[in-house]
DNA sequence: CAACAAAACCTGTCCTACAGGTTTGGGAGA
DNA sequence: TCTCCCAAACCTGTAGGACAGGTTTTGTTG
């Protein structure tokens, strides 16, 4: 149905939209390399400069190409902002909810948390480490406690050294801003706020320490405990 | 860095696209839902029609919206074509590798596994036993079998009812199709052949019987057995 | 040879025009 | 009154031209 190998649709728009797209493979463009420009694309594909504007728009949305004033098009680095906004899409028009978000992130962390056992590097461990002892820092002020926890789940899927993990995570970080004070909220008792941060210092630990057994376990009773504190709240 | 929430870039499509996301979600404008026309967003936004119109071409490509000529833009099923294409792009550009994508696939699919026996209804377990019997009986035609194997596992997605996994599983499809070959020519003997077969089978009895168990084990088997097929024929 | 300024190039935005789909509303006929 | 059908109104796809700012290249000067 989408473009990918091939041709294409039967607009011009998702005929360009292919060629652009099959031109950088071909040419084998990395990332940073830079485009025609779109005068000269127009010219080369016979089609009015709107056409290819509108290609590139969609390549750029995509994330494949980025898109500066005055500058021509270059190829772009990985990034999740556009499948952060293609889950929030999801998510906003209730066709995902935020248990199989979490069902999603159970099952890539405590992937991630055995890599990164394994591959990190010292600095990395140092910087969960601090970020685990930020959370704690932070644990009375509920935003900067969620910003840092969420840096720590992504300084993890960065140790994974996997960069589609670090996708994903990024993905879903910003769904999770949304409702990460629900579950935080659920946790009415000192207590519970205490075992949350404690958790994350646990998994710290064990990935500087190199031990993928305790880190990974530690992961998965990580989110049995944030789905119980969501389903607490009542959170469809 | 993306829009997503408030407002958005600094130029006026980036604006739009802001905008336009914002409308559909405090409209609660739902799957098929129709956007005003261009003119009309074109008019309320003060902004030509050529912005609007990247605009929509950007949401397009996030598959926040279907356009499509003459109809108005509609709010957009979710859909794993703009993540495939992100991932092909991805691999292509060397930022991702075939084993980085197997792993992330494995970390999946052992979930998917467990949720399909589960929650499975009957006709999925029976499609899921058909498709294994399917790849069996083309067992002599790679392609066939090739395309028989990616429907078994978009089954198993569909079976975990975590539309979620739907779109992750689908977004690699279109990469796996142009890797598969490479894992199934290295298993030269008939016995690696047959066991490749087999274990779909093994998992499609398991997830058709409700146990978990096996169909996890299976799965994880598989993908460990496929790693090495991979290795094996000196893939990067 | 280095620094600088002008020229050439490029993208962002707007406008107008028109070909061909799609939706809508009204009229003809039952 | 209801149904069916067609024409009018509406909408998107594509083209081409124009111009205001950015950016890169080039050529000249010190």
């Amino acid at each position: 149905m989408q473009i990918s190998d091939g041709s294409s649709s039967n607009s011009l728009v998702g005929e360009a939209i292919g060629a652009i797209s099959r031109r950088i493979r071909e040419d084998e463009l990395m990332p940073g390399d830079r485009l025609p420009s779109e005068a000269q694309l127009s010219k080369e594909m016979q089609v009015s400069r709107n056409v290819v504007r509108e290609a590139l728009r969609s390549l750029d949305a995509m994330r494949i190409i980025d898109l500066a004033t005055g500058k021509r098009a270059t190829v772009a680095h990985i990034d999740h902002g556009a499948m952060s906004m293609m889950i929030e899409h999801g998510v906003h028009t209730e066709q995902i909810n935020i248990h199989q978000i979490y069902d999603v992130r159970r099952a890539i962390e405590t992937r991630i948390v055995t890599l990164a056992s394994i591959r990190r590097s010292d600095a990395e461990a140092q910087r969960i480490l601090a970020l685990a002892q930020a959370m704690r820092d932070a644990s009375g002020t509920a935003e900067v406690l969620m910003e840092n926890d969420l840096a720590f789940h992504m300084a993890l899927a960065r140790a994974s050294r996997n960069p589609v993990f670090e996708l994903l995570v990024g993905s879903f970080q910003q769904i999770t801003r949304a409702t990460w004070p629900v579950g935080w909220k659920s946790r009415t008792t000192p207590g519970a706020r205490e075992t949350m941060i404690a958790t994350h210092e646990t998994i710290a630990r064990a990935i500087a320490a190199s031990d993928p057994q305790t880190a990974t376990t530690a992961m998965a009773t990580h989110f049995d405990e944030s789905v119980r504190a969501l389903l607490q709240a009542g959170l469809s």
